[in-house]
DNA sequence: TTTAGCACTCTCCGTTCCCGAGTGCCAACG
DNA sequence: CGTTGGCACTCGGGAACGGAGAGTGCTAAA
């Protein structure tokens, strides 16, 4: 059945109000906020039929409307105004993205705690890359106990490791050990990293000594764990809420999300740009299921693709989260689709005169 | 004015009861709890006079006795009993310093979620170095728009950063640069890298296309940012705690925490397996002033040293949490003196045989 | 000096009670 | 027939109250 124009109203009211407020919504303040011309008894009656319906929610009898999962669903789909992001908010959100990080994780990181400082909710980051490989292997001699391992994996992100060994080696033999490993390491993806192959390749680079295995250790462990990542900040948010006045609740919330794991379970695949928003019980995670969940994916090029996003309580401003997520997002797949222009080229950063 | 045995006696089993209970104690429970062969009155004349001393406190007049900070600081200096750390424990620590990951940071942090997990408190890392320099350069040549920057920094930390530049350059170039960046930036700190030094090397290196700048960025950069860092984990778990019901009390400290900032303010010197202790209101800052904060200091070789703590209330179990931390601080340093051996190194793990 | 006894104090917890917000329904109205 | 004012009703929440229990301080006796 379809709502009428007045019920839409009424239904947009209630939850901007419970979103504001985070109480019980009556007629009255209905009448007031919708600036409806009819009386709080009409809207009373409306109200009924739209509980009726279950886009609202009653907590007692005699208590005001709450907006249902239903209820905040259709408000979402059909009802909410698309919130334009003022300009402090869009310049913030470029400043911020402007003076980014070396490391590509940590960048992410700090993406994260932007979403936090502007929703206030805590916000998660999942990166994943569909298949990370080597690109390029270099070995720096330092001296004939150490060496540096330097990888450049797909999606430009560098990986090192300083590596000392209890015996000697020569600068040549790192470098017979860098062509073989770039000729027979290069562009194959973890699981193809067989015994077999580390022994055939320490044959081809006539390896006594076992370095072979450190780098091929090395480079093991480094595309296990480079493949993608989650990161959960300001947790802490949560606590500020009325719904999670019971510490309990806001512990189990916050347990849930530290444990990465359970991020990597979101739902991802959304287009770039479009914001997914789940409400409530339609999160699969029984933890999430009084919560709201708002995502937006971001595209960091080279296979590369991660989500942004917010988790709040289901009253929760869901137009301005959404903008600002897409907004966000939006400038970070911008920012990594370019090729990473480098840092402070062009601006010299001397210390002190940056801001 | 020096306490009698048996008043010792008698605090130790007050501060200890309620470290377990958080419960003002009696003089019944002190009596069962410190298997004293006199009468509750007699317990109840100590615990007045204790309670005139300063070390006891009465939430109210017919309640039982709580520890002030006064008679917490005398429990820990003189009547605590040394933890020894069962097997288990040991093992733990000593399993999970083993595993430990190619980057430093990484390394740190995961040391604070373990503490975090053996004391479920949240933890803390600080790490700094007295003064960070380049030990060494390297610029890989990738191709004629690309090259990775590669510093091997004091205390052997590998940094690196990739960079694409919308002109051409050769091979050359960069073996030129590299080798008057080895010369002139080496073993300098931060504030030695003026403007003038970037203009001569610019000049030495003949470089004409600015690449000297971008490199020096980068080295400005990482030498201001290498220096240290603070991290802390498992803010969450003081939400079980009774203290902090109160989600806004829980939300001022953890946010206290979260601004590393903060963590710089705390005092650091402490011998190496010393542990230091301070009890509410001996805490400088305000957000600690009703909680306990237990330090660490690791030493991890190359002037670089670390301080690894948590933060609970002052009803916290200092002879587990002491010897805990200071077991895990002597690991760490022993694991970062010895040159960082090789991960992985001898025992190749291909993933899935690892645990 | 220790102990038993006792009166006293204070918190905690359950009960009761009232207030007010808000509802549903009904009858009247344009 | 939709809308409106009126009214009785419901229910949660906070204040007020009271008893139970835990623990104290004091006193007097051992």
């Amino acid at each position: 059945m379809e709502l009428s124009q007045r019920q839409k109203k009424i239904l947009r009211a209630v939850v901007e109000e419970y979103i504001d407020s985070a109480e019980p919504v009556g007629s009255r303040t209905v009448q007031q906020r919708a600036a409806l011309t009819c009386s709080p008894a009409t809207i009373r009656n409306e109200l009924a039929e739209l509980t009726r319906e279950g886009y609202l929610d009653q907590p007692h009898t005699s208590a005001g409307r709450v907006p249902t999962a239903k209820g905040y669903r259709l408000y979402v789909n059909e009802l909410m105004r698309e919130r334009e992001l003022t300009d402090d908010e869009t310049e913030t959100i470029n400043r911020k993205l402007r003076d980014r990080v070396a490391q590509l994780d940590k960048l992410i990181e700090n993406v994260g705690h932007m979403a936090t400082e502007l929703t206030s909710y805590p916000a998660l980051t999942i990166s994943a890359a569909a298949a990370v490989t080597v690109k390029r292997f270099d070995l720096i001699y330092l001296d004939q106990n150490s060496f540096i391992i330097v990888l450049l994996l797909t999606g430009d992100t560098v990986k090192n490791k300083l590596v000392h060994l209890p015996f000697s080696f020569s600068q040549n033999t790192l470098q017979r050990l860098s062509a073989v490993f770039n000729a027979s390491f290069t562009g194959i993806g973890e699981e193809a990293i067989t015994a077999e192959l580390i022994d055939s390749t320490e044959r081809a680079a006539g390896d006594t000594m076992g370095l072979t295995s450190v780098i091929a250790s090395f480079v093991i462990e480094t595309l296990a764990t480079a493949g993608g990542g989650a990161n959960v900040s300001g947790e802490a948010n949560l606590l500020k809420l009325p719904e999670f006045k019971d510490p309990d609740k806001a512990h189990r919330l916050i347990n849930y999300l530290s444990d990465a794991a359970n991020l990597a379970s979101l739902p991802g695949g959304t287009d770039f740009g479009d914001v997914k928003v789940l409400i409530g019980p339609e999160n699969a995670a029984l933890e999430l299921k009084d919560s709201s969940v708002v995502l937006a994916s971001y595209n960091a090029g080279d296979n590369m693709r991660g989500i942004i996003g917010v988790v709040g309580p289901t009253r929760m401003d869901y137009s301005a989260v959404a903008a600002k997520l897409s907004y966000i997002a939006g400038g970070l797949s911008k920012l990594l689709a370019g090729g990473a222009p480098p840092s402070g080229y062009g601006k010299l950063m001397i210390k002190g005169d940056d801001k």
